[in-house]
DNA sequence: GATAATTGTTATGGACCATATCAAATATCG
DNA sequence: CGATATTTGATATGGTCCATAACAATTATC
C-alpha cells in the first residue's frame, strides 16, 4: 500500500498549468483515477495511521514525546513495578529495541530502571516525578489537542464506534 | 505507540504458572492493565494496520506481492502511461525510494518502463502481460481471502462505514 | 551442583523513509 | 536563438524502526 509520510506539496498546486496543456481546450487529468485502491483497508489505514501519527507529533511538539514514547509512559504508570520486558512485550517492542528507548527516556529523566530485589537480572520501570508531570502534561495535550480532534471530525458516537472496529480487528484478525 | 510486528509468543502462555506463585492463593496479575492505551487513537489504529498487512502478505505468499507493490500494480493499471514521478508521488512515495521499486517489480517481468517519446527524460509506466495476469490473480486473492474477512468480521455495512471513517481520517486529519 | 532458562544488553542486518546531488532532457525567458 | 532554471530518473547516504543472534549475569530446574 506504500503511503509514506511525505508531505504531498503536489496538492497544493495550482494543478492546471500542469503538463500539458496548449491552448484551454485539452485539460489534461493530471490527478490519477485511485480506482480500487480508495477501497482497499490496508491503504486507508496506513494513509489514516499515518496521519494520525503526524498530528500526535504536532500536538506534542513542546514535549517531545513520540506516539511509542507516550505509550510506554502510559504502560509503566499503569503498571508501575513491571520489568522491562513486560513492558515490552505488551507493547509488541522487542527487548532488544527497547533498550534504547528506555536509555532516551531515562536520560530525560521521565523514567528510571530499578534493579529488582527478588530477582537482580531485572529493571523494575518507574516513572520519575518529572516522568509524571510530563504524562500528565501530555495526557491533555493529546486529550484536548490531538483526540478532540477526532470528535470534530466524526462526532462522539462514531469515535467510539471506530475504535472498537479497529481494536476488533486488531485483536481478531 | 509502538506497536512492532513482532509475534505475540507470550500471549499464549499458560500465563499462570509464571512468577511469584508460591501455593496457589496469591494469584498474581501477569497480565498488564492496558489502561487509556486501548483508547488512543494512534494506538490502536495501529496496531490495527499492523494485523491487516500481516494478514494481507499471508493472502499474498503465492504471488510475493507486498501492500505497497500491489498499490503500485493497481495504479499503473488504472493509470496506463504516467511516468514514475506521478505513480510515486500519488503513493506517496519520493522518487528515490520509488526506483528500487520498480527495478524489483521490473526483474520479475510484472511492470516495465519506456521512454517517452514526448519527453525523453521520463519513463512511462506499464504493466506487462504477466504482470496484468498477476494483479488479476492478486485481486482475487486480496478480495476472497482479506477483505472478505473484514465482512466476516464486521458485517458489510459496518465494513463500509469502517472504511468511510478512515478516508476521512486519511483526508481531512 | 550441573544444566537450562531468563533478563538486559550489544551487535548487526534489513526494510523503509528522507535529503542532497547529479546528468540528461526540457522549459522558460531575455 | 541561447543562457538559465526546472524536471525526471537515478545514486548515494543517513536516519529510524524492526528482527535475529549472541553474550554475561542471574535465576530456575532437576
Amino acid at each position: 500500500m506504500t503511503v509514506s509520510k511525505t508531505a504531498e506539496k503536489s496538492s497544493e498546486k495550482p494543478a492546471d498549468m500542469a503538463k500539458g496543456r496548449k491552448d484551454a481546450a485539452e485539460a489534461q487529468p493530471e490527478a490519477l483515477q485511485l480506482g480500487e485502491l480508495s477501497e482497499q483497508l490496508g491503504y486507508v489505514l496506513k494513509r489514516a495511521q499515518l496521519k494520525v501519527f503526524e498530528n500526535f507529533l504536532r500536538c506534542m511538539a513542546t514535549l517531545q514525546l513520540t506516539p511509542a514514547q507516550f505509550s510506554v509512559l502510559l504502560l509503566v504508570e499503569k503498571n508501575p513495578g513491571r520489568n522491562q520486558t513486560e513492558i515490552a512485550s505488551t507493547l509488541g517492542i522487542l527487548r532488544p529495541n527497547f533498550v534504547a528507548m528506555l536509555d532516551n527516556l531515562e536520560s530525560r529523566d521521565l523514567c528510571a530502571r530499578i534493579r529488582s530485589t527478588n530477582d537482580r537480572r531485572s529493571h523494575i520501570l518507574v516513572l520519575t516525578d518529572k516522568g509524571k508531570a510530563v504524562l500528565t502534561r501530555a495526557k491533555k495535550l493529546v486529550a484536548t489537542k490531538h483526540e478532540a480532534r477526532l470528535n470534530d471530525l466524526l462526532g462522539q458516537a462514531n469515535r467510539e464506534t471506530l475504535l472498537a472496529m479497529l481494536a476488533k480487528i486488531a485483536n481478531e484478525f
